[in-house]
DNA sequence: ACTACATCGTTGGTATCACCAATGGATCGG
DNA sequence: CCGATCCATTGGTGATACCAACGATGTAGT
C-alpha cells in the first residue's frame, strides 16, 4: 500500500525532483546546526573560492536571482560573515568579501556538506557514485548553457 | 567567467538539487499551459491508477502533505476534473474521484510530461538515460524507506 | 557636452513545494 | 461509554526561484 504511481515513479523528471527534496532537507540540516541555509553557502563558497566580487557576479556564480544576493548578504554580513563596500572605482557596486569568521564558517559549513554527500548517495558504490555524478554533470551543463 | 565554484559543482547534491530546478522549471511549463501545477497532476496520475480514494491515501501515494491535499483537490473540483463524495462506509472520509474531464486533462498532462523527459534528458542515450534511471531509483527508494 | 541606454543595488512583490500545529467531527478499542 | 485515534480542514511557516520597478551611477553615441 501507499503505492506511488508508476506515471511519476517511472519518470526521470520525478525521480529527480524527489531525490532533490530528500537532498535538499539533508543539507537543510546540516546548515541549520549551523544556523546557515543554501543559499549562505553559496555565497561563502563564491567568495572563498574566486575572492571578492560584486553582487551582481555573486549572483551569476551562485545561480541566485540579485534580489536574493541582497537578503542573504545582509543575514551574512549582520553575523559577521562578509563585508560589503562601495567598489572605489564603480560607485554602483559593492565589493563583497569574506571576513575571518565568514573563512571559518564555510570550513564548518564544508564539512557538514561532505557529511550530507555520504547520507544522500548512501548504498551507491564507489563507481556507481562516479557515474550518476558524471550524468549529473553533463546534464546540468546542458541546461545550463 | 560567472564560473560556479567547484565547492558546489563537483557535489552530487548541488548537481542533483539545481538539475531538479531545470527539471521543476520544465514540468511547471508544461503544465501551465493546461492552468495546472505539479500537485495537481500527482492527485490525477494517483486517482487514475489506483481509482477513487480518500484523501489521506492521495497524500501518502503523491508524498503530499494533507492540508496540501486539501487545497489541490480544491482546485481541481473547481474545475470539475475531480469529484469529492463522503464515505458512506466512514463518516470521516472523503472519496475522491475522477471525472471524464479529469481523465482527459490526465492525458492531456501526461503527453507534456513526456515532451518534458526528452528536453530533460537532452544529450544522453537511451542507454545513459536508463543507467541513470536506474541509479535515481535505487537512490529515491533508498530514502523513501 | 548632452542624451539615451545600460548596469547595479535595492525594495517589494509572487508562485511552488514542503511541512507543522490545532480543531472538530467520526470511529474504534476496551 | 470513554479515551485514543483517524480524518478533513484551517491557518500558518520557511526555502527556493522568480519578476517588475526605482534611483543612482556609469557608458556610448552623436
Amino acid at each position: 500500500m501507499a503505492e506511488t504511481p508508476e506515471r511519476l515513479s517511472a519518470r526521470p523528471s520525478w525521480l529527480l525532483t524527489q531525490l532533490a527534496v530528500h537532498a535538499h532537507r539533508l543539507a537543510s540540516e546540516g546548515f541549520a546546526e549551523a544556523g546557515a541555509r543554501g543559499y549562505h553557502y553559496r555565497i561563502l563558497a563564491a567568495l572563498g573560492e574566486f575572492g571578492p566580487a560584486s553582487q551582481v557576479q555573486l549572483g551569476r556564480r551562485c545561480t541566485m536571482d540579485r534580489s536574493d544576493v541582497v537578503a542573504a548578504i545582509n543575514e551574512l554580513s549582520e553575523r559577521g560573515f562578509v563585508e560589503r563596500a562601495p567598489d572605489p572605482g564603480d560607485r554602483r557596486r559593492n565589493i563583497v568579501s569574506l571576513t575571518a569568521a565568514g573563512h571559518q564558517q564555510l570550513r564548518r559549513l564544508d564539512e557538514a556538506l561532505d557529511a550530507v554527500q555520504d547520507q544522500l548517495l548512501g548504498p551507491l558504490g564507489a563507481a556507481e557514485r562516479a557515474t550518476l555524478t558524471h550524468l549529473l554533470a553533463r546534464l546540468l551543463e546542458h541546461h545550463a548553457r
